[in-house]
DNA sequence: GCATACATGATTGTTGAACAATTAAAACTC
DNA sequence: GAGTTTTAATTGTTCAACAATCATGTATGC
């Protein structure tokens, strides 16, 4: 039966859940809401990553799993499942019979992020097809980053400089390559986290990312790919020297 | 103290466990010895990693929990541990509430997996530093290759060659891009383990290992570049011609 | 014969208790 | 203050249990 076919054929392919049936003569499929496929471990995830974000776990910190476990009302053993998940995106590290802790990016993570980066998303600019979806949505990023600074709204300018730099990751046309960049920001936002400066981080970077995407958006890609990787070294000097000062003083 | 903050700090950095003492006027770190760091967890994991590459589970199997945790000597949630590692490595899909089963390599895996080689290792070679020492490790790997071909050993041309490409992505010198090439390299195998013919997937690219080696030993990264990316392209062909007829006729 | 609904069985996700092993912290000694 | 021993805390694992979910089998209607 088609149906069962289809079923097969997507939980096969994909982690989502679907939900198939006939209807007249076409096969109707409709993704499982999202509240649905909720488990407790991924909600415990969700919430240490909260937590994180909100600064109300630092990196370095500890956490204890009996504390941690009933402090969000799963049991220790869930909370190794979330442990997972977070372990995977870098947010935690854990250390065999040592126990978990906030991961703290260290200078090494951070010069091979940038290193990788410029591997990355240079040769992204490099081969980027005309007209690619991608480029729009770094227009997107760059006008709302605009916006963002009329109002010196510096977090939502992280987050527009973040998604420019994800819909680069974009050009490459790769799945992988996408969900490494997720990743790398998530450890970014830690390093971030650390400075406490956050207009001196990004403000320097609205106007080049303006830059990159005209070269872009008129063909020249070279251009573009090259003024990429001097604002990538720069960024990655700045990052460098305001890590080095918060963990000096600190 | 010296010892405590040496301690501390290789702890924090890697998952390594560590001996440090005073011997004198010197602090002496000793590295954990690697059977005293094993978990029943990670020899669980494995044992399924040596069983998916016997061929004992094979791509798209279930692998019901209660049957594999008594077959490997765990409990349930130890089991749970494992397949953490081993879907961190692409080897197991777990599907929310219908378990775990050996992944199976999709063609848009295969896709993606050769687009990022193309666009990492050729990067990666028309960047790559002279006498970088991943060049000779390319050069022991064609060696190891050639030899395996007089004794018509496919098992071993073909770990050769990974190890070749596996030198290509550490030309880059990133820790993130080595560890990714070790994840796209386990799903590689076993798209591989499909097709049953290892001298029609291997066979064709020694020459052109050692020509691509030979480009990069004489400096010309860009014709090194260039020669890589049909490579690639050539084997992206091959591989996918035999996925297709292989789970055709399957 | 095919499609649908319901019942049954199998499996997963989670909980909680327990215990061995490992590490961290405190106490003690020199 | 440094080193050693003891104690406490924590992690890794096991086990049993149960609710929830999914897969499979059976019965019924068209």
């Amino acid at each position: 039966m088609i149906v069962e076919q289809l079923k097969l054929f997507l939980s096969t392919n994909t982690g989502a859940c679907y939900t198939a049936l006939m209807v007249g003569s076409t096969v109707k499929v409709e993704v499982g809401s999202e509240a649905g496929t909720r488990s407790r471990a991924l909600d415990a995830a969700s919430e240490i990553r909260s937590r994180i974000a909100r600064g109300e776990l630092a990196p370095g910190e500890r956490v204890p799993e009996a504390k941690l476990a009933e402090s969000l009302g799963v049991s220790r053993n869930t909370l190794r499942e979330a442990f997972r998940a977070l372990s995977e995106e870098g947010l935690i590290t854990q250390i065999p019979n040592r126990g978990a802790c906030v991961a703290i990016p260290n200078i090494n993570t951070i010069i091979d992020i940038y290193r990788v980066r410029r591997l990355v998303e240079c040769q992204a600019v490099t081969e980027a097809m005309p007209r690619h979806p991608a480029i729009a949505r770094m227009r997107r990023a760059v006008e709302a980053a605009l916006e963002a600074q009329d109002h010196d709204d510096w977090s939502r300018i992280a987050t527009a400089n973040i998604e420019f730099h994800r819909a680069i990751f974009e050009l490459a046309d790769s799945a992988r390559l996408n969900r490494m960049y997720a990743q790398l920001t998530s450890e970014l936002r830690l390093a971030f986290g650390l400075i406490d400066d956050p207009a001196y981080l990004h403000a320097p970077f609205l106007e080049r990312n303006e830059a990159i995407l005209e070269l872009l958006e008129a063909g020249s890609t070279e251009k573009a790919s090259a003024a990429l990787r001097d604002y990538l070294l720069l960024a990655e000097r700045i990052l460098l020297a305001g890590y080095e000062r918060a963990t000096t003083e600190g």
